[in-house]
DNA sequence: GTCTATACACCGATAGAC
DNA sequence: GTCTATCGGTGTATAGAC
């Protein structure tokens, strides 16, 4: 309450700058360490070292191991929702079967570019690390509901048909959903979560498969095949045919 | 080559099955560590604390924590396949549609009752442990045989039709699928491959999403998603539609 | 608030005696 | 094959200087 020296609450002072910096200069050094080391080669002492500070200084700024990969994840979260986002825009808003496969392409690119990322978020990136859900599930949030948007989008246009989804009747939301929904037209509408969420869940796999598991050795033209997994999944959407159609439609 | 002692090569030592004993011991009790601590509580001290030896002693079994991962994993996979086996004979050799959704329903259900096994497949059991493609591959492999047999059964009997699938044409396989086709009529069939390995993917996502992500903070009624996920999949295969439809055809 | 220094309890892995 | 002893590594906690 009584500010014993002049605080300026407008401008940040030197000394909150030089803690956002030093904040900075830890994650960054953390982020290096993952993607070199792999998932699990993070280690405070040698943030410190790298730092030439003691290890228990970093304390100061992150009260555990554990709140530093949070912080990460949450990055990394907020980095791929901002690369669907820009795919999103760069097509024409009225093309939204368009959009819809631009941020399909974007959620692979962003995870072939930044695997360390991508492993955060799905791996384990520490020995019995759990990220607490009530902060990952709003940042994970965030890309769904990119993707929900376009979706009810191309609904609204005629573009997709969700009668057309496999899809059952009863489906019920839970709560992340309505969180995640808020006041927006996709808060009653069950039926397209169901949709979304099997449809999103599906590339993800195909990406856990390429980046984690051995789809590679399997198929070497992995770029033609996610095109053709997006394809069928829109196809699962409703998605109007002729729209999920591969290049060479006659052939074969 | 000089037998110093009467060997009996046919039937096993005392000696020997003792020490295969121990193996079965120290294996179980990581499997029991790695489902009660989660993934990364895995050690190697604390199996021999309760074992009641010497942490040291454990190097004679296994030459490091890694090779003892390797073998579970390698384990996990063979519980799987053969869980997939189970289910698909249960079903009558001439409904191939049934067989499938039988494999992709055993898949989800192997997965949900051993989910640390699944996380030992699937995750990252250890700080930037990576399993050894050449034995954990032929391992992943017979899963996905599985899979392809049936549904490359089920394309000769007419119930699926690639040519309805979102399949490009020029799809090439790499040399892990060679080696699990064998000398099968699949080794031949790109196609069938590329089908295939996109609809297991897809089946993958949707249990990443419900066991490692927040799928089920999203939809509370992930039993009926996954069936709805199938009929998906199974629609982008190429299934017979009136195969894949939802529980209530008219309805909504 | 920020740093150093120190200590604790773990861990995987190795060497060498028995 | 099992033991003891040991090395280097880790995250974490605390005390105390500035």
């Amino acid at each position: 309450m009584t500010a014993s020296l002049p605080a300026s609450p407008a401008a940040p002072t030197r000394r909150v700058r030089q803690r956002a910096a030093t904040i900075s200069e830890i994650k960054a050094l953390a982020r290096r360490q993952l993607a070199e080391q792999g998932p699990g080669g993070l280690s405070l002492r040698a943030i410190a070292r790298q730092m030439g500070t003691a290890s228990s200084a970093l304390y100061r700024y992150f009260p555990s191991q554990s709140d530093l990969v949070t912080v990460l994840c949450v990055e990394a979260y907020d980095s791929l929702a901002d690369a669907l986002t820009t795919a999103r825009d760069a097509q024409p808003p009225g093309d939204l079967a368009r959009r819809w496969v631009a941020v399909c392409q974007a959620y692979r690119r962003w995870s072939l570019d930044h695997p360390s990322d991508f492993a955060l978020i799905f791996g384990t990136p520490l020995p019995g690390y759990h990220a607490p859900q009530e902060v990952t599930a709003a940042a994970a949030g965030r890309s769904i509901r990119i993707a929900a948007d376009v979706y009810a989008a191309a609904v609204r246009a005629g573009t997709a048909d969700p009668g057309r989804a496999q899809v059952p009747a009863g489906v019920e939301t839970g709560p992340l959903w309505a969180a995640l929904a808020g006041d927006s037209a996709l808060a009653g509408e069950p039926v397209l979560a169901g949709i979304v969420l099997s449809a999103w869940a599906s590339l993800l796999g195909y990406l856990v498969a390429e980046i984690f598991g051995s789809l590679t050795q399997l198929i070497t033209s992995t770029d033609m095949l996610y095109q053709a997994h997006v394809g069928t999944v829109m196809l699962g959407m409703g998605f109007r045919p002729s729209l999920t159609e591969p290049a060479a439609p006659g052939e074969g």
